[in-house]
DNA sequence: AATCGTTCGATAATTATTATCAACTGATAA
DNA sequence: TTATCAGTTGATAATAATTATCGAACGATT
């Protein structure tokens, strides 16, 4: 978790053009405490720099997920799933494939949030587990035996 | 959770007409097992029913939702919020006013899902509690106090 | 069977995001 | 410092998922 400063040699070291942009988009979101998209973003360096564009902004901020320095909070553009079960139950969500499959686990379920959460009514809560499901862990394993 | 028997007496008993769409739609998405898109049930009874529209199956989907027939594993179409913050961490999503907040706690990062689960390799995982922040709780209840 | 409010299907509109591409910029080497 | 070149930028078009619109058709009640 680099700080912006170190921001521009961690960019050198993997062969990354430093770009004032990309600094710039970093520094921004290192400062927001609000998860912001990208348009907040774009709107907020506007005035600092009135050239940019919001399409770099996605740019760079597909490219510092790709270096590991960004997370997303929520999965973007992606089509809505729907589910007929509404009872509390989580999920496991294959990267490989895309197939989500349910999960009922009593401990779970009885998961509250940590008391620092001040004042924060909770009405429900759900675990997102993510990975490989069994068949696509065993492909990506002969992939990699080849 | 009821049987797709018995969705035509739960729509009749709250006052919202039975069609033949709504009946299919839900069947649908019961007998489903790997929580489908819009499309995808669209796409799944278009052979028995050749008039219906994708816009229909979005209403439906809406209102079966607003019931609390059906659940959505992923929000759709929400912009992208993103986070310097790349280490294990949770969430806390307000449902009034949209804020995220951080949570961080041993316990959440600990979980491990159900041995049910069997063959799913995990990459990582994170826990959402939904509910309302402080202050959107305060300003629900002042309303109801009215 | 008639009426009325709701829903349906077709299509246009909207929103978030990605692709395209010519002009520019940062890094390297002369 | 300047020339070079791959990678990036900004402007805009394209795409994908979803929602809005609206006249025609339907379901429930009478």
């Amino acid at each position: 978790m680099p700080k912006t400063l170190a921001l521009a040699k961690t960019l050198r070291e993997r062969g990354v053009p430093v770009t004032h942009q990309r600094l710039a988009v970093y520094e921004q979101l290192r400062r927001a405490k609000d998860h912001p998209s990208a348009e907040d973003i774009y709107l907020r360096l506007k005035p600092r720099f009135p050239a940019l564009s919001l399409a770099t902004v996605y740019k760079t901020l597909q490219s510092l997920q790709n270096l590991g320095l960004v997370s997303l909070v929520n999965r973007p553009h992606v089509e809505a799933r729907y589910d007929a079960i509404v009872d509390l139950h989580h999920h496991a969500i294959c990267e490989g494939c895309g197939r989500i499959e349910d999960l009922f686990d009593e401990r779970l379920d009885a998961l509250k949030p940590p008391a620092k959460a001040n004042g924060f009514q909770v009405a429900g809560h759900s675990v997102h587990f993510r990975g490989l499901c069994a068949q696509c862990a065993r492909r990506k394993d002969n992939r990699r035996k080849k």
